[in-house]
DNA sequence: GTCTATAAATAGATAGAC
DNA sequence: GTCTATCTATTTATAGAC
């Protein structure tokens, strides 16, 4: 196989083993074996094992920035001031994204248990847009009367929370999904609802009578 | 040191390692270490490092268990159909409790990514009890024609959202809490804000105009 | 109950042949 | 580019003296 395409594989490979058993958990012979070599071919690659989750590092952030530049997606939405769409969109790409990639959400994790760079590079580089953009979206429609007034930032937090936790416990906690078992669509409509319901203004929602019905 | 001291001695001081860097990424020596003695004494008390992660579960598995009964806590503002009470006293026991014992949740997500026991343990006896509890306080306010209908459970997955990833923030995400800082009373109360106006029928919502207020 | 010393297995990493 | 063999450090676990 030549270098480069080996190389690709053996990233896929660590991704797959350190998202399961985490960096530390992972042994250099596990990756070489998984991905079909010895062990000598993986530090051909990769001067140490760090050097490897390096790689796996600019692999993840390249492939995630790419999908997640939500800002223009939403661009059309948000200028239209259409808060169901930019919600439930949010919320139906994020499940939808988790339930793709599994992978990525364990690795996040255990990044963040063994404190390694991905969870912090994650961080400051997506989920820090995220909250800038809805705070100052919710800002916005704070000023216009539709929202009620609240800290946006706890408003972004309440609604991140419903989508992640519940992306978390398809992924980690509840996976036979023994407690809950709805489709992403479903489960973003749902919790756009909650939030749109909770935090809408009185006077306005009176005028937007799809947003009281649960829908479906 | 007497035998029995001496294995709470250990139990404890593993629990905090354990919890900073996982079952696999800590060792028997660091444990030994941070407990001050060798690493004989604590295969003395336990055979192996799995028996002493063993140990550990009976040690949290009592004393969470004993704290976190909060059907009893509960039942008076179940009887008094007091929804406030019931969600901003649930969330803020939650949120103060993993503040006052941070180790307890990253214990638990390194259990849960490294699949051992504690994460199932704490699943059947825990999670799943306070679904049920407040899936049938739901389902009851439901028929008082006071909450809107909508499949309990993703109400619960919402607010239990909410309050868990809020606490993740605050632990593990976001520890110097740049995106949001509020205290565990506060984010209780703007939590069950918009929960309660969220789920809240259109009818009774006029009638209690606390719940629109954002509260303080 | 506590220690030092050490065994046995495994980890990451290298050398050198092909 | 790939392998086998090997080195070194570390890890779990034990033996035996005090």
């Amino acid at each position: 196989m030549a270098g480069e395409e080996r190389r690709r594989q053996i990233v896929q490979v660590a991704v797959s083993l350190f998202s399961e058993r985490g960096f530390r958990g992972t042994t250099t012979k596990e990756i070489a074996h998984a991905a079909g070599i010895s062990e000598a071919m993986v530090f051909r690659h990769f001067a140490t094992k760090e050097e490897l989750y390096a790689a796996i590092l600019d692999h993840k952030a390249c492939s995630s920035g790419g999908k997640f530049d939500f800002c223009e997606t939403m661009a059309d939405a948000v200028s239209r001031k259409d808060d169901r769409a930019i919600f439930e969109g949010l919320a139906f790409s994020a499940l939808q994204y988790h339930e793709e990639d599994p992978d990525f959400q364990r690795l996040l994790l255990h990044s963040a248990l063994e404190k390694h760079q991905l969870s912090k590079m994650f961080f400051d580089q997506f989920v820090l847009k995220v909250y800038e953009f809805l705070c100052s979206y919710i800002r916005e429609r704070q000023t216009d009367g539709a929202f009620i007034e609240m800290d946006p930032a706890i408003v972004v937090r309440a609604f991140i929370g419903m989508v992640m936790h519940h992306s978390l416990n398809n992924n980690l906690w509840d996976p036979s999904q023994r407690l809950l078992k709805v489709s992403n669509e479903e489960a973003a409509n749902h919790f756009t609802n909650i939030l749109l319901n909770g935090i809408t203004a009185p006077l306005s929602k009176s005028n937007d009578s799809t947003v009281v019905e649960a829908g479906n």
